[in-house]
DNA sequence: ACATAAAACTAACAAATGTTAGTTAGTTTG
DNA sequence: CAAACTAACTAACATTTGTTAGTTTTATGT
């Protein structure tokens, strides 16, 4: 089933996912999309039911993967350290099979509906809390530095966030030495001791 | 001069990054901005030429501001670890004196025209290029880890470039305390040693 | 007070947008 | 073979878009 051909929607969603990451979603009509397919743009409708409808699909997917990591993770009760480990390679892992959907997620989201928005929203606010938990255990245990978690946890976010950026750029030579060099930087730091 | 009034034009370009950064430049209809001013859309037009030239004003007005900062820095002729410290307090500094404009230059600079786009890339590559050479030098004397300098250059890029959209949530509070946090966060990391 | 410049207005345009209705050709299934 | 389904098509729709032309109001300087 997951080797399967893919159905048309999924070919939909796919190249969507392609041109709104490149162009973001307002600047890709439905004839461009219908373009990219080599059909007219009236024939998307017989898989889709609205421009909207692809935007939240493809976002919440994401949304929902990142979740779905998040509780594994913290179920595991396992050391802070390792925990933020695990949660570098979930984003690594996630930018490596959707870098485009990470970039509509990044990019878009404000352009969804009102209800797939508050969702999204939700399911975001939830991962921050949790990767907030795990910071601010972190200091407490005296392993992580004790500085504002926020501004720790944001600058962890923002270079996980973007990786897609430079993952697609660099293509990904390999990304088992990929992940290592960014756990190195973002916990050891990038200065010499 | 500087503490003049604003000019009905700076007026608009502030109004328009505002906007902007909200909701993507695409999303932003000249009706938009101009009910957010309180006039019409044809109004704007005694004004500005084009919806186009209003973007790329406040990007490359950006763009331009990274580069000159850029250029003392490296004139400057620092240990690399300072000059280091020196590019994190530039970026803060941007970022404190024109948040939506930052989110701008991320989000949108993909719609600028071809040549405002061309000029822009070619600042961004060029300021990517003296961050390089600064971390490469840092490898090479044995001051900045020696991980893969792409790595490491775009790791920290990530954080200075999204440090507006987490300013702007959180308030300024102290920006020499902000500051120094993220300097200790980018060059030592996060982990207790 | 008068002339000039600055900045607003109304009305309209051609193009592009998301979407619907109705139709047709090819494929699968009973 | 006939029925049903899949997936494409053409044509058209109401809106929204950036922008222009022409006009009127407001502010400024002599």
């Amino acid at each position: 089933m997951l080797l399967d051909k893919l159905t048309r929607k999924q070919e939909i969603h796919q190249t969507a996912a392609k041109l709104f990451n490149e162009m973001g979603f307002n600047a890709i009509s439905m004839r461009d999309l219908a373009a990219e397919l080599d059909i007219k743009a009236s024939s998307l409708y017989n898989h889709i039911s609205s421009k909207d409808e692809i935007l939240s699909d493809i976002i919440l997917n994401i949304g929902s993967q990142f979740t779905e990591g998040m509780l594994a993770i913290v179920n595991q009760e396992e050391d802070v350290i390792t925990q933020l480990e695990q949660l570098i390679s979930l984003h690594v892992g996630i930018v490596v099979d959707n870098p485009d959907a990470i970039g509509c997620l990044n990019n878009d989201w404000k352009h969804l509906n009102p209800e797939s928005k508050s969702r999204l929203v939700k399911m975001r606010n939830d991962y921050e809390e949790q990767f907030r938990r795990i910071i601010k255990r972190g200091i407490v245990e005296s392993k992580i530095v004790n500085l504002n978690p926020e501004v720790i946890l944001f600058s962890l976010l923002s270079t996980l966030r973007s990786m897609n950026i430079w993952y697609s750029k660099k293509g990904s030579d390999d990304v088992n030495e990929l992940t290592r060099q960014v756990k190195s930087i973002l916990l050891e730091g990038v200065k010499v001791k």
